[in-house]
RNA sequence: CGGGGUGUAGCGCAGUUGGCAGCGCACCGCGUUUGGGACGCGGGGGUCGGCGGUUCAAGUCCGCCCACCCCGACCA
């Protein structure tokens, strides 16, 4: 329960978010350092997000399977990029029911290993392929500093892992899944995601191209939200994942793999919360509706409850709490449900009961703006129509604050002087000398590029050189 | 791993010259309250981060260790 006012995100952004995590109970540390405990308000979320993704992942040709967590470390060792990537920050196993292991195992950091292996295993003919297979579970990187759902040493999440019997499949899907995690975002979490691929520097150890989406926060710094990866041929070449064609010939599988994670969590936390807390999408909140009954003795009581009750036996389509706790005042309830993000609230007191009303407040819109009077008639249908406008009003909110802060500067200068308060978007030659030299200088890194590079060629904002793409840069969680 | 900081009730903190371990919030009970963060009265709760030292006496002084937080190098 929370007792407090949230500081300000203008005043401490990152300790706002950290305040608006705990008092909404969505997470709490864990007694190991970098841990997190996911309480059942985040857990819910969490599982919304999963519904709404197994779904299009479904609806895409894709299973689901269960990989374990134990890798044995020689599977990691077998792509050298990507033993590279990952080698500084693996949880290593070394002993097991009290005896020394003969070989240590790998608390999975990822599965592109072990999942490689075994479709080595299940893939004889092109008559197998493709194979869809996507799992939801759990990963673990030692990193060093460690944020709420932002980035935590254990991570749930799901990885999609794919094969396919030709490059251009394999591309395909790459892009389909992207396609879906950005559709994903904009229709359910009202994210304004931007798509593209990423530079050479920020790619997926051992992937031939990574792409993602990328989210603005609230304090315009940006969050990769989801990746993609083609894999090319690498990690069928290094577990001998092949097929024989339909000409006999064995040929090496094309892969791809791709993810979203709890961090995901956090990108709605800061995409939409605001100095009163949360504000959850409606199509993602694990209460959608709270209805609080107002009375101020018996009498007031016996009126005002059974039309609680009958008005939220008419709501039973939406995820609704009637808040009926009588050891607090209302005041207290408006402000501790807007702190957890509830998109609709809903008043009924001896008023309401008497004028056939139920106060409606929306908690995208603060104070008086956002209250509505509604008739007690069909309120369901009206309830429905307000969530809709939410979620719709959010998703226009979040892209106008994005389009706000994100320049097209005209030099190098403009550069660092937008890259303290927005994202710029300008051409970039490509060098990872460039890349590196900008993050140095400005901190910002590049986000991405989008697919479609409609405005042709320019010149490098760094180098002044010749720029065939234009990138997103910015400073990043 | 480098720089800075903090460890006292669940949380936030105070604790003077070394002398009975406290305050606010939260929690429990009773009563009054309830349309934008209610109030009164009464309660429960402590290995003062750990180990060692000085002292009649250590939360307080000294030494070592540990943990956590913030800022930098890596990342979904």
């Amino acid at each position: 329960m929370s007792e407090e006012k949230l500081p300000s995100r203008a005043e401490n952004y990152s300790e706002w978010y950290n305040q608006v995590v705990l008092k909404a109970e969505m997470a709490d540390y864990a007694p190991v350092r970098g841990c997190m405990v996911v309480r059942p308000y985040g857990w819910a979320l969490w599982e919304n997000i999963q519904a709404s993704l197994d779904q299009r992942f479904k609806a895409t040709g894709h299973v689901n399977a269960a990989f374990p967590m134990l890798i044995p470390k020689s599977f990691l060792e077998k792509e050298k990029e990507h033993v590279e990537g990952f080698s500084p920050e693996l949880a290593v196993v070394t002993i097991g029911g009290g005896q020394e292991l003969e070989e240590p195992l790998i608390v999975r950091p990822t599965s592109e290993t072990i999942i490689g292996h075994m479709y080595s295993k299940w893939i004889k003919s092109y008559r197998d392929l493709p194979i869809l297979i996507n799992q939801w579970g759990n990963v673990v990187r030692w990193e060093m500093r460690t944020r709420l759902f932002l980035r935590t040493l254990e991570f749930y999440w799901q990885e999609g892992h794919t094969a396919h019997a030709s490059e251009q499949e394999a591309q395909e899907e790459t892009l389909r899944m992207l396609e879906v995690y950005t559709r994903f975002a904009i229709d359910e979490a009202a994210i304004p995601v931007i798509p593209g691929h990423k530079s050479d520097s920020e790619r997926f150890a051992g992937a031939q191209r990574t792409y993602s989406i990328e989210a603005m926060m609230g304090d315009t710094r940006a969050l990769q939200s989801a990746t993609s990866h083609n894999l090319g041929q690498n990690f069928a070449r290094a577990f001998d994942i092949r097929y024989l064609d339909p000409n006999n010939e064995l040929q090496y599988c094309w892969t791809t793999s791709w993810g979203l994670s709890t961090r995901f969590v956090g990108a709605i936390i800061m995409a939409h919360g605001d100095d009163q807390g949360l504000i959850l999408p409606p199509r993602l909140a694990p209460i959608q509706v709270v209805l609080i009954p107002i009375f101020r003795n018996d009498e007031e009581k016996s009126s005002v409850l059974p039309v609680v009750e009958r008005l939220s036996a008419e709501l039973t389509d939406f995820r609704l709490r009637v808040d009926d706790r009588t050891e607090l005042t209302p005041g207290f309830k408006f402000n501790d449900w807007e702190m957890r993000g509830v998109p609709l609230r809903l008043e009924i007191g001896p008023k309401d009961v008497q004028n056939q009303t139920v106060m409606a407040a929306r908690r995208d819109k603060p104070g008086k703006a956002g209250k509505t009077l509604l008739n007690q008639d069909q309120i369901a249908r009206q309830v429905k129509e307000l969530l809709e406008e939410i979620q719709k009003a959010m998703l226009d909110r979040a892209t106008a604050f994005r389009d706000e802060h994100i320049h097209n500067p005209k030099n190098y200068d403009e550069f660092k002087d937008i890259i303290t308060r927005g994202w710029a978007f300008s051409w970039w030659c490509g060098s990872a000398a460039c890349e590196a030299k900008i993050k140095e200088e400005t901190k910002a890194t590049t986000r991405c590029a989008p697919i479609d590079q409609s405005e042709g060629k320019g010149t490098c904002i760094y180098c002044g050189k010749p720029a065939n793409e234009k990138v997103y840069f910015a400073r990043a969680y």
